[in-house]
DNA sequence: ACCTGAACACCGTTCAAGT
DNA sequence: ACCTGAACACCGTTCAAGT
């Protein structure tokens, strides 16, 4: 072969790529869980050893990140309605099923605003909707960081009730609900066991809807 | 000694307590961070053997949740005023700012709703005042999650930032801030640079002010 | 250019034994 | 009753060497 493909120019071939890495790396998580995703663990499933993988990701936090990338790609993207609310709330809802969905999402949610290169649509959309309800450029990326703060909150809370929910780790949660006595909490006494079923309800796309009714709304009315 | 005090009843006296275990792992994790709150370390701090330890806190996991005990026991508690509204925001704003001081915060925080029986207080605080406001039980501890989702979601998310300009893990979010291109994100193109300036902004207080009124307007109006 | 082997400096936790 | 020692079954990552 003359012609001068990537390897050619002198060195060795690759036996391993980034593609095959990351898949390798999704069906471990996928099948076994993230904690079990170990660098000696994802070399053993390519055939390979541990430092032959830094060769193609920067670490363990890389990887992960690759992970996200590659999740954030696979979220669908919803047709969203004209009004400014809606589709707020329609972009979120999507986002949130999406990420919600991807168990070990919590290890890298922790990272940042701007989520992925796959995801920016959804920063767009909410921007995008809250300029057109009237704010300015500041008052919308405001308005996109709080709806973003509500979301990852409710992602990563829920999923530690969840985890805990299935480890059987209950203990601290009734050790804190034991705690709670009529004098001093009155309110939660009175509720007292209908916390957990009351809790336990997915209230997401109420909760937005009032968050998004308060971004929105005084400006709607000042114009 | 004739009186029978706790050991004296047999075995051998306690040279570690469960108070020392959580002031050094407090001290480990204030001047070197919670990375370095290894069993082993622990131990060697305390003059002990890592499975010394196991004698009083259940685990790793166990030792966090007392460390969140001790946080949560020193948060101020904030003298609340009658609106509830403001009650709301009084109290959310004290819960954030004492949790957000917590540097370690993240690691225990994606735990639960009812966080540690010294923070009672703060859900009693918002589940009282969305009733007073005319929500009912169950829209009160709605309203409650909703804000907890918000305000967990922005220590965690502010956190993760605060960490990456630490670190100078800046990599990823310039990454992804570079495919941000005006023809698939028009909004996010013309904001541009101003992206990270308007981000970093502290708005907790303003996004918290739109969610309550969102989540108490409405009931307040159908009275 | 890419991969391997050996090593460094660690982990949390269990088990059996000591005092 | 409480603590110790040794061991199990691991980690991520660096460095120097091989092909």
């Amino acid at each position: 072969m003359p012609e001068a493909t990537e390897w050619s120019k002198g060195g060795r071939p690759p036996r391993l790529s980034r593609a095959e890495i990351v898949a390798a790396a999704k069906a471990v998580v996928e099948g076994e869980g993230i904690e079990k995703l170990t660098m000696r663990r994802l070399a053993r499933e390519v055939g390979s050893t541990p430092m032959a993988l830094y060769r193609h990701v920067r670490d363990r936090q890389g990887l992960l990140l690759l992970l996200l990338d590659d999740a954030a790609e696979r979220i669908p993207r919803p047709d969203l309605p004209t009004d400014p609310a809606e589709r707020v709330i329609e972009a979120s809802t999507a986002m949130r099923d999406g990420l919600a969905e991807v168990p070990w999402i919590v290890e890298v949610l922790v990272s940042d605003d701007l989520l992925s290169t796959a995801a920016l649509w959804y920063p767009e959309a909410v921007v995008d909707a809250a300029i057109r309800a009237g704010l300015d450029e500041s008052q919308a990326v405001q308005a996109y960081r709080t709806i973003w703060y509500y979301t990852a909150g409710e992602i990563v809370v829920r999923a530690a009730a969840g985890r805990r929910a299935a480890d059987g780790t209950g203990t601290h949660r009734e050790a804190v609900f034991a705690a709670i006595d009529a004098g001093r909490t009155p309110r939660l006494a009175a509720i007292g066991d209908r916390w957990p079923a009351l809790a336990g309800r997915d209230t997401y796309r109420e909760g937005l809807r009032a968050l998004v009714d308060g971004l929105l709304r005084p400006v709607a009315q000042s114009e």
